[in-house]
DNA sequence: CTGAAAGCGCTAACAT
DNA sequence: ATGTTAGCGCTTTCAG
């Protein structure tokens, strides 16, 4: 006998259980809960009366080592608080629509050791593919994921190698080209509002982008200012605050998210600044949640639903090599920058 | 022979392989890998060493099969686009923080045909618990949580009979709280702004318990109005225009949600209404991302870090038994209503 | 401290 | 159209 620990709950019903039930074989029963092969029709529903009646739900667990076949995509994300990652897993849940696979999420904090942890942990339950956020990760996982033997997906940013597949947008590009927009509507006194956070990295590739971009037209950075914590109304107002008493002369603020933009933008506002003419504002994402606002803020879209939905049919479609999918970001205007000219 | 299917990546590495390479039978394998019984020092230098050179991955399948135990705990809600339930996430995390349990999470779309799918799916892989959202749900979903034979905790709101165990706050209660609180100050011609889905259950519950505090005062609601799709702050700004084009002398408005109620705030601002005067509003939620609008938003907390701290330790417990947990929704008077009197 | 044997619940492959 | 057999990779149990 195999002990059960005292906390199990009532014995697990069994295939056999509904087969001795509807007085056929376990084969068959199994047959017609995974509609396979030809099952007479006075036999399925025999069948499924039984399973019914028993409340029978199947052991997934056996199912899938015997078969070897597990329909679950791991997804490694950073967090689901910042709203990007929440949108990537709505385009992952419409690119795997129609197919038997199902998402599994698992956030690693910003962390890379946590995300190893987490890799690892997925990989362990043999998914049949694997997305993950970003194309940094610690030698460990990139190891991991290269031998995994299913398809592996890096989304959210192209900057950088990845390991197999890789779909997302170039932060870096999408800096500059932010740079670009900026400067041809012609501010100058440029200030940036980001996170102090060295794990945010895309947040920091659009700066870097950013500053390359000024620097190609000779210019740079009037000012900068880094926050720690979540990013949100209050955070972008008091950076916004901070940053304009000690650089009163910006006449542009790039943020490193729409959400801080806004509080920047509510705050502006309601100071007074004549909103583009005297300073100019953008943010970046896209987030439709803002919709609404006094102005609407120039952003830059991160195609983070389009990630999502690519990266699933890479996996759906078992695609073990690595084709690479590079999304172009497109620049909303909005009503906080000039027009170009 | 068993087949593989050609889309099978390598063949997978098992414990047998470890073994050999450090040789050392399979069970001190197992046993060193997962820190079970005595094993020697040495020995398990060799097994680390072996299994680390090979890139062993364990299959957690297999495991789990064979030990009947599964270390994961389902988790149902109805979507990750509204920001509660990433914060009832995040809460669960918290409680799962120090265990060995890992939340898997699966969406409902606000449909309970879908949730009934999703459970069934989830328990299909025996987790050691499951969390759902909410107590509306078919006959099927109930029978198979009152029979998963694990502990099941129903969160977010407690009206109505619940299958075991269920945290959350009264929905009801907390909309009756709201009329309180709103009469208390003075307000007597108030609109309601909420969504026309008739899923979304805890709005209703809200709207009703808010109806009935109204009409114990007896009053009623001089207007209302309702939105399809998600909440947001244009949704928030359209519909409190629409209300107040057709009920201009509406003193108060109740959104069912701070989504919508920051739309309308801004909107109301830009009118020029006088705040919290002329005109009155509150919301729902306390969502701590909208820190930092022009006004804080009178709203009511609802709890929902804490509903999933202590849904996960009831999982965590291993409770089978169904405690009830009500939290109590504060409010939080911010400034946009006037103070009592 | 280590190993051998048995089997978890299901499905692939091969009967019939 | 249905049944039989073998075993998925691991852990439990029991034997040393």
């Amino acid at each position: 006998m195999r002990g059960r620990n005292p906390f199990d709950g009532k014995p697990q019903m069994t295939l056999r259980d509904v087969a001795e039930a509807a007085g056929v074989s376990e084969m068959t029963v199994s047959r017609v809960l995974r509609n396979r092969g030809d099952v007479s029709e006075r036999t399925r529903s025999k069948v499924f009366a039984a399973a019914r009646a028993l409340g029978y739900v199947p052991n997934k667990i056996a199912g899938a080592l015997a078969s070897n076949r597990v329909n679950l995509v791991g997804v490694v994300i950073p967090s689901l608080s910042n709203m990007v990652f929440p949108d990537v897993l709505t385009g992952i849940g419409d690119g795997l629509h129609e197919t038997d696979l199902q998402p599994v999420v698992g956030t690693s904090n910003y962390d890379l050791e946590q995300e190893e942890k987490v890799i690892f942990e997925m990989l362990s339950w043999r998914p049949s593919g694997l997305i993950v956020a970003g194309v940094e990760h610690t030698d460990a996982a990139r190891k991991m994921m290269e031998n995994a033997g299913i398809p592996v997906v890096e989304v959210m940013d192209t900057d950088g190698p990845s390991v197999a597949a890789c779909v997302g947008i170039s932060h870096v590009a999408a800096g500059r080209a932010m740079a670009e927009e900026i400067l041809a509507r012609g501010y100058r006194k440029i200030g940036y509002l980001g996170s102090s956070s060295l794990r945010d990295f895309r947040s920091q590739k659009r700066q870097q982008g950013f500053e390359d971009g000024l620097k190609e037209a000779g210019l740079s950075l009037a000012d900068k200012i880094f926050y720690a914590g979540p990013s949100g109304f209050g955070t972008g107002r008091a950076m916004t605050e901070d940053l304009l008493s000690r650089s009163p002369d910006l006449d542009f603020l790039y943020y490193n998210t729409d959400m801080n933009a806004a509080g920047g933008l509510l705050y502006l506002l309601e100071k007074g600044y004549d909103i583009p003419n005297q300073i100019g504002i953008a943010g970046f994402n896209s987030f439709a949640i803002l919709d609404g606002l006094p102005l609407r803020i120039a952003t830059m879209d991160s195609r983070r639903a389009d990630i999502g939905r690519e990266a699933a049919k890479i996996i759906a479609g078992r695609a073990l090599s690595g084709a690479d999918i590079g999304l172009s970001p497109e620049f909303l205007a909005g009503d906080t920058v000039r027009p170009r000219g």
